[in-house]
DNA sequence: TAGGATTTGTGCGTATGTATT
DNA sequence: TAATACATACGCACAAATCCT
């Protein structure tokens, strides 16, 4: 299978197993992606913190490729302001002060308020579905949250909710500003009001899943930007704490 | 192992003239905003119109430089919507169909509202005359309209009205929708209706000079979406006629 | 101040994918 | 169907920038 090369070859071809346990080789597109999302995932989780480091040589090794794909891959998270590279330092995880916080957070809450008005998707019953799934996940995790797991259950609402977007261009910029976010929410939020945060994220995901039964999409998107204000409000409140 | 190609430079150092008459070195930021740029404008002025194939060699000979941070400005011009790479077929100006035409103008209707409601930035009085000397252009331009220069004075219009929005992630959103969408209203603009249409830019930018000299900044994004609205309503006439 | 260590940026040969003959 | 041409994707060696001793 392999033909004969003239420069060996260290890293060894990428295969993936698929469900049907078919040998399938990734063309670069798969690649790409594969990587690019679990690289924001860890950002998003907070497994790479802001400030972190992220080596384009370690990266590289981890995910079985040369530096050129994954240096790609950074150069994308840079141009949506999730990582920072200077030439000869390193490549950093961003974080956000307080005046960009505020403002990616009003944006949010006006984005917000276009879901339901710029042609939102009906919803089938296997969308409604899923997002039943998400609220009872929600409900199991209020009781005994972990804050892996707040996020985890957090992005799964987010992206339910984007998917019923019908403006490409406004959900892929929920999308994006959701991914700015949400580690900073995850990062500032106190461990002592998990718990409290948990019951009120429920009570949205419920919310929002009972607008979306009725298919008021208008509703959807007027609750989403009431809890989004609300709860930006109150990490205002985790900062100063934070701060003191 | 590997023949140690003792390889001279054949491409030349890259050096630019100040106006200062310095000479000065580009560092790798400078150089890939100016290939960014120069390339993205001729996307936007249909120098390169949709459809047409960028070959990575051509452009990296072009700038005077190698394909690879070549292919960086093409991997950020992908994600931004404005071309598409398709491995073993080449780079591709992208085109918008109708379903996209419409969506990205939807939202770019909600965004002009929100430009004098997200915290505007106050204009000084240098702001303020860069503007008129944008109207003034306007004036001389609608006397012996041009295509090119139609699509310029567009560009620098939606610079300086971008320059006052205070929010940078809506800022950075409208910059990146007007550059989606300016080609295409160019592209399927009738040369019978250049005069008429010039004539009525101009008419919007003196409307938005005049609210801004009042500091009504609400006025000028509520402006913006009213000349907005109407220049797709026109523009959809357009496509139908060139569609019989 | 100088130099080595480390990191990102660049250049180029080659691999791989696609279309055509 | 195989071969060829040509495009993008990749791997790696080296250049350049920065930091630290």
């Amino acid at each position: 299978m392999q033909p004969s090369r003239r420069r060996g070859t260290p890293i060894d071809r990428e295969v993936t197993l698929t469900k049907n346990s078919d040998l399938k080789v990734s063309n670069s597109r798969e690649r790409f992606d594969r990587i690019y999302g679990a690289i924001r995932e860890k950002i998003c989780l907070l497994e790479y913190e802001p400030g972190a480091s992220l080596s384009e040589d370690e990266l590289a090794q981890q995910f079985g490729v040369s530096r050129t794909p994954l240096r790609r891959v950074l150069s994308r998270l840079e141009a949506e302001g999730l990582v920072e590279s200077q030439h000869g330092v390193g490549t950093f995880v961003t974080d956000l002060d307080d005046q960009t916080l505020k403002e990616v957070y009003q944006f949010r809450l006006e984005l917000a308020s276009l879901i339901g008005r710029l042609g939102p998707l009906g919803r089938s019953e296997e969308d409604l579905e899923r997002m039943r799934a998400v609220f009872m996940r929600c409900q199991r995790f209020a009781e005994a949250p972990t804050m892996p797991e707040f996020a985890r259950v957090n992005s799964d609402f987010a992206q339910e909710l984007a998917s019923m977007i019908g403006n490409r261009p406004l959900r892929e910029t929920v999308q994006r500003l959701f991914y700015v976010a949400i580690r900073v929410w995850i990062k500032t939020l106190p461990a002592e009001r998990l718990a409290i945060e948990a019951a009120i994220f429920r009570d949205e995901v419920e919310d929002v899943l009972q607008a979306l039964e009725l298919a008021d999409f208008e509703a959807v998107g007027y609750l989403h930007r009431t809890h989004l204000s609300m709860s930006f409000a109150r990490l205002r409140q985790y900062l100063e704490l934070g701060n003191d």
